[in-house]
DNA sequence: TCTGGGGTCCTAGGACCC
DNA sequence: TCTGGGGTCCTAGGACCC
């Protein structure tokens, strides 16, 4: 069996670990530039604001209702998820993690799920102050059906496992496609044209159609759904393929100028985490994109990729081809609005581990 | 005025080689 | 009519995730 636990509203119950009258209130967490809503309490939910709402478009509400609005501190979250981890790791060394607020774990026979599941659920909360969903089933898939159920469902107190196929398939005939983990909103939308709304019917389908149609992800994801597990569990975290600094700017920029100075800090950025993490890049792209909300304004985005001719951390090198790249894709007279830098370092081998450079 | 940032995996097609 | 075929490596782009 697989277990799923997943941190609730993550961010928000972060905050309130360090600010106790946040507790009961209606909180939402800012993204970077404080442009749009990346997570809100229960309480936040009830009031109608949507996940990633624009923040401008919401102000005016959020302070009519009292709504605490916080910028996200993600030196915070990334402690406090490390603590979790932890915490899990010292009950069960299997584990999986997956994102900032999602670690799997494997159950053995042995162990009773919905036993197992309040007892981790109760020591994380006790010793990191974290309250978390637990899901319980054969698949990760199903584990994330589960997961779902658990924080939907008030009466079964943030644990759920699915112990039989009945069970399962109650569930997958309520799930619509679109809630899938793995299907996308591009897929969903195609299923739903040929008539497919749930997850019930998405796993009968037959294997050839759904790997053609959509892709082999999508076809694992069909096993997973009908109970057989698909999806590998990584218990080493593989090491990072790619790095990216990325950001939204303030204002649109039209100059050249500009531009190649927000490039060149995101470089010179990205050498420092790559000399941190001892990598060498050994390839970079640059992108730079107008705005995607202004129909009426003339798009433009695009990317280039450029190979080192060694892989490298040496800031000069990364920032001149960040700046050759950017010199190229650029063209005069839009307004852009979004720019970055996404370096490749390949997983470690002995060859390409970074070594003292004169920097 | 103002709409996030950081990742993974898969595939098709071109270049190159024998 | 038909112009070799197969393997491998690389990249761009599309789909997905939190």
């Amino acid at each position: 069996m697989y277990v799923l636990i997943d941190c609730d509203h993550f961010y928000v119950s972060c905050e309130r670990v360090f600010n106790p009258k946040l507790n009961g209130q209606p909180v939402v967490i800012l993204s970077n530039n404080d442009g749009s809503i990346v997570d809100r309490s229960n309480e936040a939910k009830a009031l109608g604001i949507p996940m990633g709402a624009p923040y401008f478009q919401w102000r005016d509400f959020l302070k009519r209702h009292h709504v605490a609005v916080l910028s996200s501190n993600y030196a915070l979250y990334g402690d406090l998820s490390f603590q979790v981890m932890r915490t899990l790791e010292t009950f069960n060394p299997d584990c999986e993690i997956y994102s900032i607020d999602e670690i799997f774990l494997t159950l053995s026979e042995n162990d009773d799920p919905i036993a197992f599941g309040r007892f981790l659920k109760e020591k994380i909360k006790r010793w990191t102050g974290i309250p978390v969903s637990i899901g319980i089933a054969p698949t990760k898939t199903l584990a994330k059906v589960a997961n779902r159920q658990a924080k939907k469902l008030y009466s079964l107190d943030g644990v759920c496992a699915f112990l039989s196929s009945e069970q399962i398939e109650k569930n997958l005939e309520t799930l619509p496609t679109e809630d899938i983990w793995g299907i996308g909103r591009r897929f969903s939308n195609f299923l739903q044209k040929k008539g497919i709304y749930t997850a019930a019917q998405f796993k009968n389908q037959d294997d050839h159609w759904i790997r053609n149609a959509l892709s082999t992800k999508a076809l694992r994801t069909a096993w997973e759904l009908r109970g057989i597990p698909s999806l590998e569990f990584d218990e080493m975290r593989p090491n990072k393929h790619s790095i990216v600094i990325s950001r939204s700017f303030e204002h649109p920029i039209i100059k050249l100028e500009t531009l190649e100075e927000i490039i060149s800090t995101y470089a010179a950025r990205e050498t420092e985490k790559l000399r941190q993490a001892k990598r060498l890049a050994s390839s970079l792209q640059v992108f730079l994109m107008t705005s995607f909300h202004k129909p009426r304004e003339p798009f433009y985005a695009n990317a280039l990729h450029l190979t080192f001719s060694e892989p490298t951390a040496y800031t000069p090198t990364v920032v001149a081809y960040a700046k050759m790249g950017l010199q190229k894709i650029f063209r005069e007279g839009y307004f852009y609005k979004k720019g970055g830098v996404i370096v490749t370092a390949p997983p470690l081998n002995n060859t390409m581990c970074y070594t003292e450079t004169p920097d």
